[in-house]
RNA sequence: GGAAGCAUAGCUCAGUUGGGAGAGCAUCUGCCUUACAAGCAGAGGGUCAUAGGUUCGAGCCCUAUUGUUUCCACCA
């Protein structure tokens, strides 16, 4: 015996418990088996500081309505889960932790710090995977994966000696986005353009040959010790005096070139640019083109450079270990110490002390910011790793211009596309313990300067012989995310996974991170394993609030998913996350979403608890067609139709749009329709007819329970192993699919009585006639089939009606009148009727009828009509015409019916 | 500066290849009709941003305009 329902849908009570057996069957793992076609997906992995929100809700809802829908499809079926190492983020979260405790990195050094790291790891890092599982994701968990796992590791050390021994890597010093406070370069990537309210501080600088002084503007008057140069327009006429000229620099009293650049814009500004090449991306240029010197005037930490970092520069230099492009680096004197905001402030009030400060004028700008603390970042040359992009870029390109990869929606290829052809080296070292260190170790002679890449230390080096040091910087996290699809299947060596299940199919992800990560898995996969690395990027949106904000921590608007979870349970979190969302676009969650979303599985619950309780069969059989009733061959033409439209908008990605038409079927014609419907069948004498009744009505639940399993897996799991005849899970069932041996042409008769029903229904309505009050319905109609005794009950239940009878013609006075396409309805009910209303309705509908009429014989006489238009719409006008004329002809006979009352 | 998205009912949004505009919520009316009031039955409510164009036919395709959001680049 199947246990019951509880009374009220009470997801708490079974999720937990479903997840865990799920996992104990081992239904997440698939089999690796070379006769059956592979899907696979790997998750975008969190980070291990992360905590479950709603972006990750609906990114992993999304895939786990793919994996479930092709699981029970029949393909064997990979969802790779794992979490990434996030290194600024989880190095500054530990080094905040040990802040707190009053230790520094330095104190407990790198040893030190990567155990304190491993440990946080272990504390913390399974958190949002125990969070996904809450959501109900089917993963395969014995095949998890960490960024940093020893696998990956192995992978990406590889991959950063290929890319070496190829020349695609380098390290140099070029301008970096520095962020003072991680401490740390960061990619061009991962710099956020805010815009904030500054000035442009208009500066003069004497000019050593004449005398003049020259105006310029700057934003960043602090950056001024480290000026090399002023620059102007070759073309300018206002300074064509000045070609070959030297300024002197306030407040140092430094000599310095006046050039001509094409950087410099006659049109902004006095058409006047200082140049600081080691701390401005477009200064930095003009530096190379006419070989000025580089001087550094900022520390690592965000400080005016002082004498000691002067002298540990200059030893470099002396020594003749300086690399090419190494800076100089300026010994600030009073300013030496100050953070830039004092030092700005300090300059600028010297600046005007001696008369250099012309003017100040608002300004407002856009500032870079680093992506994960928010503070500013500062342009500086340092020397870093490089991967030189260009190489790598083309057949990235062309494997999305050529098809073998296509973005959903399709737009966001241009994004890409503009990324990518217009990519610029990416910058891979960080100053950061937590993360792949740099497999590259440097002579301890620094006469011999030699560099070795190699998966294993170097004893000696191979030069000189002298001990070797390994570089002390890691690697960007993303580059590790970008062997994600690959690395986690256990690539560099050749493993069954990866022969099997790579490459992947669908890659999920919100548009935000294309650039970060989708590129560069692109490319990634195509340089080391040939292939690209998924079929199909799936774009959604952000989840925003309920007013349309972008949900953060400083607004406090963010809804914890966990919580909902809690409240409303994972299948209206899910419901709520897929229904209506289309691909690429942003959605908003709000109350009335999650409430609409657990409101309908409260409907699917409380059908479903409706059928078992009037079930007395063992076992679920589809019964033969010639025993099904109009109703049943209603319903299951619509059931396939759904199911025809659902698993077309699923290959479709239209996740969205394939949930609502189940949330229609379901409510709309299951609910409201088909049980109303068996209702008399159930409740009746006929033995035959409620047994066919019983297993249509569970049939039709069981195997839309399936087809709505992969958007809510809970509470289709739990009805599904209360229906009787079940055995095991229904996450293993194959999915429906539609079958032309369930499209009936009888559901037409039935619609013919749902619309005559609903009229009556109108009318009533209309009248203000309250349901107990029951009447007798009389219905005119040449559809005799339609309207046969079979379907009285439906009237007498559904439409109020204390009797039905199908008459030729109805003659007697002072009947409400009802006119469908089908038939006339008569309900005698004298008091109810006032003429003058009546007459009013008619005379209306009349009207409108014949405004229908015209149209469509305006339609049908238009030649081009006719002859262009498809022969299934012309064919659908003349039958609507048809109708029109019928319904015209049975007005007109109502109104004669009650003419001079 | 370059590019893209969005603009549809009071609100939030769907709207497949072009063939008479839909849902949820809200509002109004009537119902505790034995699965469900987290419900049932009805009703009202839209010049599909504006102006052109293509087409027999446009919410959908094209062009321009307005408003709005986002991405990329630059901003000395």
């Amino acid at each position: 015996m199947k246990k019951e329902l509880t009374k009220t849908y009470d997801p708490a009570s079974f999720e937990d418990r479903i997840y865990a057996s799920w996992c104990e069957a081992g239904h997440f793992t698939p089999e690796v088996d070379k006769t059956k076609p592979h899907y696979s997906i790997v998750i975008p992995p969190p980070n291990i500081t992360g905590q479950l929100h709603m972006g990750h809700a609906l990114d992993n809802t999304l895939q786990d309505i793919l994996i479930r829908h092709k699981r029970m499809q029949g393909y064997s079926t990979l969802w790779l889960p794992g979490t990434d190492h996030a290194s600024i983020a989880t190095e500054a979260k530990i080094v905040e932790a040990m802040r707190k405790e009053g230790i520094t990195k330095d104190d407990i050094g790198r040893d030190g710090f990567l155990e304190r790291a491993w440990d946080w790891k272990r504390q913390y890092g399974g958190r949002i995977i125990e969070q996904l599982k809450k959501l109900g994701s089917s993963c395969d968990w014995s095949r998890e994966r960490f960024t940093l796992d020893e696998g990956c590791s192995e992978a990406v050390q590889t991959v950063f000696m290929k890319l070496y021994d190829k020349g695609l890597i380098y390290r140099g010093n070029r301008m970096v986005n520095w962020c003072p406070t991680c401490m740390t370069s960061i990619s061009d990537a991962e710099v956020e353009y805010e815009d904030k309210p500054g000035n442009f501080y208009h500066i003069l600088y004497p000019v050593k040959e004449t005398g003049e002084m020259l105006e310029l503007a700057t934003t960043r008057p602090e950056t001024m010790l480290g000026d090399t140069a002023v620059a102007i327009n070759a073309d300018d006429p206002r300074y064509a005096h000045l070609h070959g000229c030297h300024v002197i620099l306030p407040l140092i009293n430094k000599e310095i070139p006046i050039v001509c650049d094409e950087h410099a814009d006659m049109t902004k500004g006095t058409g006047v640019v200082k140049i600081t090449p080691a701390h401005d991306p477009n200064d930095y240029e003009v530096g190379q083109r006419h070989d000025l010197p580089f001087v550094r005037v900022f520390t690592y930490d965000g400080k005016m450079t002082g004498a000691d970092d002067k002298a540990a520069a200059d030893k470099l230099f002396a020594n003749g270990t300086a690399a090419v492009g190494e800076p100089e680096v300026l010994d600030c004197g009073k300013y030496a110490g100050m953070t830039t905001v004092e030092a700005r402030k300090a300059i600028l009030a010297d600046l005007e002390a001696g008369g250099y400060l012309k003017e100040i004028e608002p300004l407002a700008h856009n500032v870079g910011t680093c992506y994960r603390c928010h503070q500013v970042i500062e342009p500086m040359v340092s020397k870093q790793w490089f991967v030189k992009m260009e190489p790598l870029a083309d057949p990235a390109i062309d494997t999305v211009r050529g098809g073998d990869i296509k973005f959903v929606p399709e737009r966001f290829e241009k994004n890409y596309f503009h990324w990518m052809e217009n990519i610029r080296d990416w910058c891979i070292s960080r100053q950061l313990w937590w993360g792949h260190r740099i497999p590259a170790y440097y002579c301890d002679n620094e006469a011999c300067g030699e560099t070795v890449v190699s998966l294993t230390a170097p004893c000696k080096c191979p030069k000189c012989g002298a001990n070797m040091t390994q570089d002390p910087d890691t690697l960007d996290t993303w580059f590790s995310s970008a062997l994600w699809p690959f690395s986690t299947m256990g690539w560099p060596k050749n493993t069954e996974d990866l022969e099997y299940f790579y490459p992947t199919n669908t890659l999920v992800t919100g548009y935000d991170i294309i650039t970060f990560w989708v590129s560069r898995m692109i490319f990634s996969a195509l340089e080391y394993t040939g292939k690209a690395p998924f079929d199909t990027v799936l774009i959604h949106g952000l989840v925003r609030d309920a007013q349309g904000r972008k949900m953060s921590k400083s607004l406090g608007n963010g809804i914890d998913p966990l919580e909902i979870i809690d409240q409303y349970g994972a299948d209206a979190l899910r419901f709520a996350l897929a229904t209506g969302n289309s691909p690429g676009n942003d959605m908003r969650f709000s109350d009335e979403k999650i409430e609409a979303a657990r409101n309908f599985a409260n409907k699917l619950w409380n059908a479903a608890r409706f059928v078992m309780m009037n079930l007395d069969i063992e076992e679920i059989v589809l019964p033969d067609a010639a025993d099904l009733a109009p109703e049943d061959k209603w319903i299951l033409s619509a059931f396939n139709a759904c199911a025809q439209n659902v698993n077309y908008n699923l290959e479709k990605y239209e996740i969205g749009i394939a949930l609502s038409t189940l949330y229609d079927f379901i409510w709309d014609m299951y609910c409201d329709w088909y049980i109303e419907l068996t209702k008399p069948s159930l409740n009746g004498s006929d033995e035959n007819r409620k047994k066919v009744a019983q297993n249509v009505l569970a049939w039709v639940l069981r195997e839309t329970l399936k087809l709505l399993h992969p958007f809510m897996p809970f509470i289709t799991e739990e009805i599904y192993q209360g229906l009787p005849g079940t055995e095991g899970s229904i996450m293993v069932e194959a999915y429906p699919a539609a079958c032309q041996c369930r499209d009936f042409a009888e559901k037409a008769q039935m619609d013919k009585v749902i619309d005559a029903i609903r009229a009556i229904r109108t009318r009533r309505a209309e009248m203000n006639v309250p349901p107990s009050r029951k009447a007798k319905v009389y219905i005119v109609s040449k559809d005799t089939e339609a309207f046969a005794p079979y379907c009285y009950p439906f009237f007498e239940k559904l439409a109020s009606a204390a009797e039905v009878e199908l008459v030729g013609e109805y003659t007697e006075e002072g009947a409400v009148q009802i006119i469908t396409d089908s038939a006339a309805i008569y309900i005698p009910m004298a008091d109810m009727v006032d003429f003058e209303a009546e007459r009013a309705r008619l005379t209306a509908d009349l009207k409108k009828m014949e405004g229908e009429i015209k149209r469509a014989e305006g339609k049908l006489s238009n030649e081009s009509f006719v002859a262009k238009a498809p022969e299934a719409v012309v064919a659908a006008e003349k039958e609507k015409l048809e109708k029109y004329k019928a319904q015209k002809a049975g007005i007109e006979e109502a109104l004669a019916a009650i003419a001079g009352k």
